[in-house]
DNA sequence: CGCCGACTAGGACTATTGTCCTAACAAATA
DNA sequence: TATTTGTTAGGACAATAGTCCTAGTCGGCG
C-alpha cells in the first residue's frame, strides 16, 4: 500500500474534522501532505472517494477502540462507562470542533451527499456496540433504546461543549451520564 | 422596509437550514425569490450580511415564541415543557434537517466564521430563557446547569433524530425529558 | 411634463473549485 | 543498457463562486 495514500487520508481526516468536508479543498490537503494538487488523482479519482476512505478509516479506528475495551475483559457496564468517558478523553478537540461523527453526519445530510450513508454507518457502529453491551447487562428488552439514549446525550453534550467551551460543563454532564448508567445497572428492567 | 429584502431573508433562512450556509449560493436564493443575482447587492453588500440578517430573524422568531409562552401566563414548569415539546412540534423538519440552531452553529464554528458568534447568541437566547424559568421554579443555585442540561439533551435528540428519522425515538426521548422535568419540580434542590 | 430616487436586470470580473492530461522521474526487471 | 511500472509535478480545463458595475425601469414629487 502506498504510504502517500495513507498520509492523504490522515490529512483529509483531520481537515474534514476541523474545517468540514466541503470547506476543505484539494489544495488544502495537498499543502498539508506536501504533494502537488494534480498528484491527487493518481490515488483518488474523485473527492468523494477520499471521503469514503476517511469514513472507512474512522470506522476502523473506532471499531478497534471499542473492540479493545471488550477484549481487555472490561465488564459491559465498564465498557459503556468507557464510551461515556470518550467525551473527557477528547475534550479539547470536542470543545474546539464538536463530535467528529455528529458534525460530519450533519454536514453530509444537508448536502444530501451519498457519503451520508457512510456517516450513518459510523453512528450504527456505536449504536449496535452499545446495544450489545446493554444486552450483556441483561437489558434485553430496551437495549437499543438505551443505546440511542446515551448516544443522543453524548451528541448533545458535544454540541453544547463546542458552543460553550467550558470544561466544567463537560465534566458535570459526564458525571450525570455515569450516574444514569449506575441507576440502569442497579434498577430492575422497566 | 423593502418587501424584497424580507423575501430574501426568508428564502435564505430556509435554504441555509436545508442545505447549509456555504452550500447555498446567491443563485439558489435568487431563484427562490425570483430576482436576478445582481440585484442582490442592492439589499446586501456581502453574503455575510445576509447571514447576519438570517440569524437576526431567527433570534427574533424564537424570542417571540418564548416570550409568547411567558406572556400567556404559563407556569415556569409548563414553559420548560413547551420548550421540550418543540422537538415534537417540528419533528418532521428536525428529522429531515436537524436542529436549525445546532447545525448552523456547527457549520459556522468549523468555518471559524465571524457569524458563529451570532449563532452562539441563538443558543444564549434559549439558555438564559431556560435559566430564568428554572430560577422561577426555585432552582436558584443550579438554574444555569439545568438549562444547559436540557439544551444539550434537545440537541442530542435532534441530531440522532436526523440520523435515524424514527418518530418513535423522538417521542420516547421527549417523554423522558418531561419525566426528568417532573422529577426536578418535585424533588428538592440538590 | 420632467426630474429624481428607489429598485432591478444582466453581465463582467477575478478567484477558486474539482477534474483531467501529459511529461518526467525513480527503481526494479530483463 | 533498455524497458517497464509506479509515482509525481505542473498546468490546462470548464464550471461556479462572490463581487461589482452599468444601464435601465418605475413611481412619486416638483
Amino acid at each position: 500500500m502506498s504510504a502517500t495514500r495513507d498520509r492523504i487520508v490522515s490529512a483529509a481526516d483531520q481537515l474534514f474534522y476541523e474545517r468540514g468536508f466541503e470547506a476543505t479543498s484539494f489544495a488544502d490537503v495537498a499543502a498539508v501532505v506536501g504533494i502537488s494538487r494534480g498528484n491527487f488523482y493518481y490515488h483518488f479519482k474523485t473527492k468523494d472517494q477520499i471521503l469514503d476512505a476517511v469514513i472507512e478509516k474512522r470506522i476502523a479506528d473506532r471499531d478497534a477502540m471499542l473492540d479493545g475495551w471488550v477484549q481487555a475483559g472490561q465488564s459491559p457496564r465498564a465498557c459503556i462507562a468507557s464510551f461515556i468517558r470518550i467525551l473527557l478523553m477528547n475534550n479539547k478537540k470536542i470543545r474546539a470542533y464538536g463530535c467528529p461523527v455528529g458534525t460530519l453526519f450533519s454536514e453530509l445530510a444537508k448536502l444530501s451527499h451519498p457519503g451520508g450513508d457512510g456517516a450513518r454507518a459510523l453512528f450504527d457502529l456505536f449504536r449496535v456496540w452499545l446495544c450489545r453491551r446493554f444486552e450483556d447487562m441483561g437489558r434485553t428488552e430496551d437495549a437499543d433504546a438505551l443505546a440511542m439514549h446515551i448516544l443522543a446525550r453524548s451528541q448533545g453534550v458535544a454540541t453544547l461543549a463546542n458552543a460553550y467551551p467550558d470544561e466544567q460543563f463537560l465534566e458535570s454532564e459526564v458525571e450525570q451520564m455515569l450516574a444514569w448508567l449506575d441507576a440502569i445497572a442497579t434498577q430492575p428492567q422497566s
